[in-house]
DNA sequence: GCCCGGCTTCCGTCCAGTGGAATCCTGATG
DNA sequence: CATCAGGATTCCACTGGACGGAAGCCGGGC
C-alpha cells in the first residue's frame, strides 16, 4: 500500500477485515495489542484503522476499554438473512412450541455447519449451538442429515480427513459412519447421542428443495430424556417438509442458504 | 488517498464503509453502479473494493448478480449482542409462550429505538418491527416506554424536533406528548393505538436497571383484539421486573444496551 | 519511586490506490 | 439482424494517503 508496507502487495481493505476477522466466538473482545497481533497488522496501523472502525461503530469498546464488534455491524448484519430463514422461523416457532425443545436451523458451509437460526425457552439445556456458530458435520444432527444428502465426492473427501471426536460417542470411523448416513439418506432423518455433547441427543431432518438439502432443522434435548427423541420424528419431518415446500413454491428468489463450497 | 483522489482526505476504510453503509432496510440488494452511487464512490473504485469484500464474504451475490450482505458480515454480528439480549431472549419466549403475541426488546440509539430481539410465531400479524430495524421513538410502545424514562432535556430537544406522523392516530402534539409521557411514568407502562401501524396496537414497558431504562420490552396485537391489551399489561410487567432483575444481579459487566446518545 | 505493558503520537518515505476513459458485455428495441 | 443503452470490467500513469518504527505517554502494580 501506499507509504513504507513492510508486506508490499497488502491492500488496506485487507487490513480492515483482518480486523475485523480477529473476532471469534472464542475472542468476543479484544485489546487493541491482541487485536493487531491477530490480524497481523501493526500496532500503530491498527490503531489508526480501528480508530476509524470505532468512528462508525463498526467497533465499540466494552466499558473496560476492550474492543467488540460494534452495533453498526450487527445491524447491518441483519440484512443478510435470505428467504429460507425468513420462511423457516415461524416454523421453527411452531415446533418449538409444540414440543418445548430447542429448535435450530443450520446450512453447511465449507465442510461445517452453520447454525442460522434457533428457537429456545427457559428450561436450560446445555447449549449444543449458537446462531452464528459453527460446528463439525459428522458429530452433530444436522450436520449428518446434511452430510448424507451430499453427493458422494463431498462425503468421500469429508471422511477422507481425521474427524474431530468431541466426545466418546462420537463415531468417527469412515465405514461405520458411510453406513449411517446411508440409514439416514433411507429414513428421512438423523439421530446422534451425545455425539457432540455429552448429555445431550438430537434428531434432524434436511430441509430438501428441488432434491437439494438447503438446510437442516434439528431438535436438541437432554440424553435423560432420549427415549422420547423418536415422538418428536413425527413433527419435525413435517415442519421441515412445510419449510421445503413453502420454499419451492413461489418464486425460485435468492438466498443464501447454498454457501458455496469453499472447495473439498 | 494515494493517487489521484479527487476528494483528497478521503480515506480508503471511509468508502470501505461507505460501501457498507450502503445497504439498508429499503436497500437490501444493489447493483455495483448503484452501490457506488449510494456510497459516493466512484465506479472502478467501487469495482475494485467490492470485489475484495466479495472475496471475503462481507459482500454476497444474489443469483441475479445483485450485491448483498454476506454471510460472514452476519457471522460477525452475531457476536455483537451483550448480556442484555442473551438475558432477555428466554424471557421474551416465555411471555410468547404464554400469550402467543409478538413480543420484541428494543433500546434507544440517537432519538430512535432500535430492535434488538423479536419472537414472533405463524399467527401473522402485520409486521411492524423487525430485528435490526429503527422506528422513531413517540409513535411505538417501546419508544414511549423509553423516552418517558430518559431526562428532562433529552425529552424536550425530542419534542422540539417536527415529530413524524405515520397515522392519522399518532400523537405528536408536544403538550399532548409530554402528558402522554408522564402517564407512563406514573403507570409504569405505554399503551399505543394505531399510532406506528394502522390495524395494531400495542403495550409496554422499559427494563429498569439502576434507576435508567436500559431497554423496553413490548407487545404488539391486533388492532381489532385491543381490548385484550389491558390484560397483557401484568404479564408484560412481570417479565420486565424479572429481566431488570436478571441484568442487575451479577457482575455489572459490558453491554450494549445502551449506545451513546448520538447528541443533542 | 520504578518498572512494565499497552496505548498514542510523530513523521519521512514511497507504492498502493486512484478514477477517467476505453472496452466489453448483455439484453432490449426497432 | 443491427443498433442501442446501461452496467460491468479493464487499463494505466500519476501522486498524496498510508505506512510503521521509534519515541513518548499513561496507569497501575510492586
Amino acid at each position: 500500500m501506499a507509504g513504507g508496507s513492510r508486506e508490499p502487495g497488502r491492500t488496506v481493505t485487507s487490513k480492515v477485515l483482518a480486523l475485523l476477522g480477529a473476532f471469534d466466538a472464542a475472542h468476543p473482545q479484544l485489546t487493541l495489542t491482541e487485536l493487531a497481533s491477530r490480524a497481523g497488522v501493526p500496532l500503530s496501523t491498527a490503531h489508526r484503522l480501528v480508530a476509524e472502525l470505532e468512528e462508525w461503530q463498526a467497533l465499540a469498546r466494552d466499558p473496560d476499554g476492550r474492543l467488540r464488534v460494534g452495533l453498526r455491524l450487527w445491524e447491518l448484519g441483519q440484512l443478510a438473512p435470505g428467504r429460507l430463514v425468513a420462511l423457516a422461523h415461524p416454523w421453527l416457532q411452531e415446533l418449538f412450541g409444540t414440543t418445548g425443545e430447542n429448535v435450530h436451523l443450520a446450512v453447511r458451509d465449507g465442510m461445517e455447519v452453520l447454525y442460522v437460526d434457533k428457537v429456545y425457552g427457559r428450561r436450560a439445556v446445555p447449549i449444543v449451538s449458537r446462531t452464528g456458530g459453527r460446528l463439525p458435520m459428522h458429530p452433530t444432527g444436522v450436520g449428518r442429515a446434511l452430510l448424507a444428502h451430499e453427493p458422494d465426492w463431498f462425503v468421500t473427501s469429508y471422511l477422507a480427513r481425521t474427524l474431530e471426536r468431541p466426545t466418546p460417542h462420537t463415531i468417527t470411523e469412515p465405514g461405520r459412519l458411510a453406513r449411517e448416513l446411508a440409514a439416514v439418506r433411507a429414513q428421512g432423518y438423523a439421530l446422534t447421542y451425545e455425539e457432540m455433547t455429552l448429555g445431550s441427543c438430537s434428531a434432524a431432518a434436511p430441509i430438501v428443495v428441488d432434491g437439494r438439502a438447503m438446510a437442516a432443522l434439528g431438535i436438541v434435548l437432554s440424553s435423560r430424556r432420549a427415549r422420547e427423541l423418536p415422538r418428536l420424528v413425527e413433527p419435525l419431518l413435517h415442519v421441515a417438509g412445510r419449510i421445503g415446500r413453502a420454499f419451492a413454491d413461489p418464486p425460485a428468489a435468492g438466498t443464501w442458504a447454498g454457501p458455496a463450497s469453499r472447495n473439498p
